[in-house]
DNA sequence: AACGATTTGTTCGTATGTATC
DNA sequence: TGATACATACGAACAAATCGT
């Protein structure tokens, strides 16, 4: 009782939601109506509504109401299947391609100097030039991740005169590296972390622009046979629809039915 | 301009605050300030805040004000390392220990169903009986992970009693598996995701209750050399303070400085 | 196409509570 | 104890989106 009552208002429809009375995809009573039940102004009411909004409980629509939020079933991208076999890099980042047909923009192509974080990851001097290559990936038309590649501008100089080039490499950038200047790619390095998008990502995903939905934020440094970086790919993905594995050793097929949730 | 007042608000101090004139740590104009600065009222003020607030990008103390959050420098844990050279298990989910003390607490053992989606990982019946292990992980004293294995019940049956005691099974469970049982571990799958934390983890882990902090639940699911799934391990961390790596093939040692930002 | 009814979104004003210094 | 600053709560008005007529 001594939590204040927008709390109070929350907890209960909280309660509802999670017993399963009010199901996925059904609308709540509205403001005016909770007003009533509750006895509490509508601003009151909207603030416990809003704070179900963060819990990702709820999900608002003007001129509609509010609603349960849907459990939407996640793309599941593998980081890594079984490394022992090889380093076959064409195939990371796959999704589980289960009937989804993924699709790729053109690739946005730049000259940029690298700030100080990628010129680490590179093991170049801060303020260098690198290669970007930036593509936009869909799944069945929705929009999936943002990926950017960023190479040592150095590596064009040595002979890569095609990763300076906006068309697509056949076969990949790993083996064309390997074709043109020996290098292979013996390991990487993949760094996970989360944070709320940016604007350019909350236009490109339709995400709320209010910071509910975060994003995994991924870089992979691929490492040359001297210990070399010769890669850094930031890939960006919303965390409400999409997982991650990673499979080591000998693993069964994944059967994966759904996701489920787990309670207090 | 079109815009709410609101969001013009936020997009003003969020550009003071990227652009680098608001330093993290530092103090923002109070509420009755800014109600002046931009000639809004009180609450549309605080919506602006709100906002920010949501984004990660400030955090309030009531009676002394509101103030830029400051970044904190996360606990990187890997959860390969190095694949080819083993199963060492026991090395997984460690942290780059760089002069931080970790410390577990007991082992709180239960008896459960398993619930849907536990008993499709392990492959057992719905509503098959397991045994779970739950313990709770610090850093320095600070909450950094909660965690719960999971086995099948029925493998205390064959022999491997010990899983059901509360006392720590030195050298590791899955040694322990392997010598009672001769079950080998030869492989795992990993499965990342994240979500909004629930009361336990919010109370746990200190986060604020408006799910403004989200958490990474991971599932790692352990098969014995027949194919079949010994053990299910789920791990919460709080997102705003832990990162992840995977390392794959030949990759040097980690310098890594720091984590940085990527803007627009 | 136009209109009205319904529902959420934005903004203001005001009062009081609670935490901090 | 008082002053300051954020938190909660109420009431009110109008805007904007949606839907059915």
């Amino acid at each position: 009782m001594g939590s204040p009552m927008y709390r109070q208002i929350a907890e209960g429809l909280r309660a509802e939601i999670e017993s399963g009375t009010l199901k996925p995809g059904q609308q709540l009573l509205t403001e005016a109506e909770l007003q009533g039940r509750y006895n509490a102004s509508r601003n009151t009411v909207r603030d416990a509504i809003r704070l179900l909004m963060n819990l990702g409980l709820v999900e608002t629509r003007p001129g509609q109401g509010t609603f349960v939020t849907k459990k939407i079933d996640p793309f599941v991208t593998t980081l890594v299947a079984d490394p022992r076999t090889g380093d076959s890099e064409t195939y990371n980042f796959q999704v589980s391609a289960q009937k989804r047909k993924p699709s790729l923009s053109d690739i946005q192509l730049e000259i940029q100097k690298a700030d100080a974080q990628l010129a680490a990851r590179l093991g170049i001097p801060d303020g260098s030039q690198v290669i970007s290559r930036h593509q936009r990936r869909y799944i069945d038309d929705t929009p999936w991740s943002l990926q950017t590649s960023f190479y040592p501008r150095s590596l064009v100089a040595q002979g890569a005169e095609r990763i300076a080039d906006t068309d697509d490499i056949e076969g990949g950038v790993v083996k064309y590296l390997s074709q043109a200047l020996g290098l292979q790619q013996v390991g990487y390095r993949d760094l996970i972390t989360v944070r709320t998008p940016n604007s350019t990502e909350v236009a490109f995903f339709n995400l709320p622009p209010d910071g509910r939905v975060a994003v995994y934020e991924i870089f992979r440094t691929a490492y040359d046979q001297s210990g070399t970086a010769t890669r850094v790919t930031v890939t960006v993905f919303p965390t409400d629809r999409n997982h991650f594995t990673v499979e080591i050793g000998a693993v069964p097929d994944d059967l994966s039915p759904d996701t489920g949730d787990s309670s207090s």
